[in-house]
DNA sequence: TCCGGATATAAGTAATACCTTATATTAGGA
DNA sequence: TCCTAATATAAGGTATTACTTATATCCGGA
């Protein structure tokens, strides 16, 4: 499943801002959603599977609960996409001002 | 339409990479996507009506061409949207450079 | 060892997205 | 004015997606 189709849905996105504070269980994801959304814990459940198997999200389990968290490879990956549109709204950077906006410098 | 819904599709991806390049007619834009994905004119037709009512594409006309243009101001959503998980890969900036980095800075 | 809480999966359904073919619209040249 | 090229729209079929309810799995404590 490409990144952008997996960023399609809202209730994908408010679960990836919700994990991009911090950790959380499933259960914790799922009271917040219910509720902002009207939806089941079934249907949260498999929100968090497809961001699991596309690489969006890693579990670690603690006791009977599963502890999310963001994994932002492929959050990246759209970062780069965007990359060839930049100079649409960005200022014209110097080339020292572009490896740092880009993250790229190498730091001590 | 939200953004993420339009980016969605390969082809209308295809497409605005495209007009980032240059500006280009439907006919040019569908000679190519025809070509790369196999779909027909009317299929591309399609995709450049969701590009322009979703505000990823301006036209102007040129006789009886249409002439596309990329309107960058739902990628910068986009771009801004992400800016929550950049944290995730960028190294930490200090205060100057992280102003830099988002192209926030005034120039002279 | 049994039970309850936490979480995932299965099966089915309804809406939607993207495609096709066919046709309409518009502009410029003969 | 008529013809053709360029482009858009209409109508309809099909696959996918996101939901629901029901049930399975897994863990820790009594």
């Amino acid at each position: 499943m490409h990144a952008f189709d997996v960023l399609r849905d809202p209730v994908r996105r408010r679960i990836l801002e919700l994990l991009s504070e911090e950790d959380h269980a499933a259960g914790e994801v799922a009271a917040v959603i219910e509720r902002e959304f009207s939806i089941t814990q079934a249907a949260v459940s498999q929100h968090l599977k497809v961001l699991r198997e596309s690489g969006f999200a890693t579990v670690r389990i603690d006791g009977a609960r599963r502890i999310y968290a963001v994994d932002a490879d492929p959050l990246q990956d759209v970062d780069a996409w965007l990359e060839r549109f930049r100079r649409f709204w960005e200022p014209k950077l110097d080339a020292l001002e572009t490896e740092i906006a880009r993250g790229r410098r190498k730091r001590p």
